[in-house]
DNA sequence: CTATTGATGTTCT
DNA sequence: GAACATCAATAGA
């Protein structure tokens, strides 16, 4: 059915991706594949951040926490969030763009996922930012790597139908819809509004 | 199913 | 001090 997708076509790929802005390239990721020393799952569930968006990090300007939103495309940015868990999002071509990865379809390390998450339904170890990254084993030294060497692997997938709605946890342009998810998935955070 | 609240560390005002 | 791109546990409809 699915060939194996080549290195060279990945790397094709990937390029093309990352010199979207991340309006374009969080919907452009629903389908893709993404682990973390061989742990992950395919992304089901994005939202888009950048410079001009006051619910950004980077909506006023450079900081030692914001640095690698500013920094090169198809880099991982990675951040505490209300100091008890990580979050990670990729930066994208633009200014201070980036595309943060808020749920998964767990596929690969299933045993290692669920030992780190204490939990073996699979509906909840992926399906928020914290718990994928909780899963994935992404803390803040991985902040700053890039997303096409290891740990990192990040792999094109079939097209998938694209949903969208407002963003989650924000209160700053709370109505911008730049949340994009799989129609009909059971692993995103939460549902999207009418569907 | 929805709503509420406590836990927690960093950043920002 | 206040705010925060969250989660798990709890209570109620």
């Amino acid at each position: 059915m699915n060939a194996p997708i080549s290195r060279r076509e990945t790397q094709r790929r990937q390029a093309e991706l990352f010199s979207f802005h991340s309006v374009a390239a969080a919907p452009a990721l629903i389908g893709w594949t993404l682990t973390v020393d061989g742990v992950g799952g395919r992304i089901v569930e994005t939202e888009a951040y950048d410079h001009e968006d006051p619910a950004s990090h980077s909506f006023s300007g450079p900081t030692p926490r914001n640095a690698v939103m500013f920094g090169e495309a198809g880099h991982v940015y990675v951040y505490r969030s209300y100091g008890i868990h990580w979050c990670m999002n990729l930066v994208c071509a633009g200014h201070a763009s980036a595309v943060l990865i808020r749920a998964l379809e767990p596929t690969e390390g299933l045993d290692v996922m669920i030992a780190r998450r204490g939990l073996d339904e699979p509906r909840a170890l992926c399906s928020g930012p914290g718990r994928l990254c909780q899963a994935l084993g992404v803390t803040r030294e991985h902040n700053g790597m890039r997303i096409d060497q290891p740990p990192f692997a990040l792999e094109p997938g079939p097209a998938a139908e694209v949903i969208v709605g407002p963003r989650i946890g924000i209160t700053r342009a709370a109505e911008v819809p730049w949340r994009f998810g799989e129609r009909g998935s059971r692993y995103l955070s939460k549902p999207f509004p009418r569907v």
